[in-house]
DNA sequence: ACGCCCACCTGGAGGC
DNA sequence: TGCCTCCAGGTGGGCG
């Protein structure tokens, strides 16, 4: 489900709603997440217990929200993960996993919950005098949007591959942010074919290439994300992006461009690629 | 080191 | 109605 832009829609609204607040209580349901692993409750506790959320951050589809505890809270919603906002007394939605409740000067107690159907996300403590070896961030590329991607910042990480465009655009160690949505629509804008060797791509089409990556995901942000399934924001509502989507869940469809094209789809390395086998080339 | 396959999990959609 | 199969926005382990 998320990516880039749901995820920095969550930070942006999660921030605003914690400001000032004071987390008071952990809960778990006890059910493993990513790799079948338990949360660490104790480490939880430890460090969320008694500590005020300073700011919340996102690097690529993972957030931190910093605690004055000098600990983090690092999430990551997988593929059906959110991150909700609710009343203390609210009911918990089903698949929740984690729940913060949360203290505020000027308003009654809230709660933070970590739903997550499919059980692939991610929550964990990370100590941030060492957050430069937490593995799941050491590894991550270059983020496309701070500062905006250009021609020369793409090519230096496609350095190399001999991998399709595609796959590359996939792979968090060199952009970072990315997933199956977004990478169709930058390449349907970029009239790129999926397919193509990324490492042979002349720089001229790198360069139109990074600045419809940018473009696609700050239009993802400004319609507060895709949603096609399940993806909600922390106040349980949708986004609207999807009403922009090119070529991506379109197939048969004709090409947007007009060009007599038809949407096709095809696997690219396992994953559903949607283009238009007329403009991309 | 790299590239590829697949498992991890639940639920919704479509076929029969 | 029910049962079965397939598919999904992500990631990392393990293989050759």
């Amino acid at each position: 489900m998320p990516e880039l832009p749901e995820v920095e829609t969550v930070r942006r609204d999660l921030e605003r709603e914690l400001a000032d607040g004071r987390m008071v209580a952990v809960w778990t349901s006890g059910k493993p997440l990513r790799l079948a692993r338990p949360i660490d409750v104790a480490a939880l506790r430890a460090a969320c217990v008694g500590a005020r959320v300073e700011k919340i951050r996102r690097r690529a589809k993972y957030l931190l929200v910093d605690l004055d505890s000098g600990f983090s809270v690092l999430v990551h919603l997988g593929m059906s993960g959110s991150l909700r906002w609710d009343a203390h007394a609210a009911p918990r939605p089903r698949h929740t996993h984690v729940a913060w409740r949360v203290t505020q000067k000027r308003r009654a107690d809230g709660e933070v919950r970590f739903v997550d159907p499919r059980r692939f996300g991610l929550v964990t403590v990370v100590d941030r005098a060492h957050e430069d070896r937490v593995k799941e961030l050491k590894i991550l590329g270059v983020d496309p949007l701070e500062p905006p991607l250009d021609g020369p910042g793409l090519a230096e990480r496609i350095a190399g591959s001999r991998r399709s465009i595609k796959e590359v655009l996939l792979d968090q160690t060199r952009v970072a942010g990315l997933g199956n949505i977004y990478a169709c629509e930058a390449l349907f804008q970029a009239k790129i074919d999926p397919r193509r060797s990324a490492g042979q791509l002349a720089a001229r089409r790198l360069e139109v290439l990074a600045a419809a990556i940018v473009s696609v995901l700050q239009r993802g942000i400004a319609n507060r994300g895709t949603t096609l399934r399940d993806y909600v924001d922390p106040a349980g509502l949708a986004g609207t992006n999807q009403t922009t989507l090119r070529v991506y869940g379109r197939e048969g469809g004709s090409c947007p461009r007009a060009d007599g094209g038809r949407i096709r789809r095809i696997a690219v390395q396992g994953r559903a690629t949607f283009f238009c086998p007329s403009c991309q080339r």
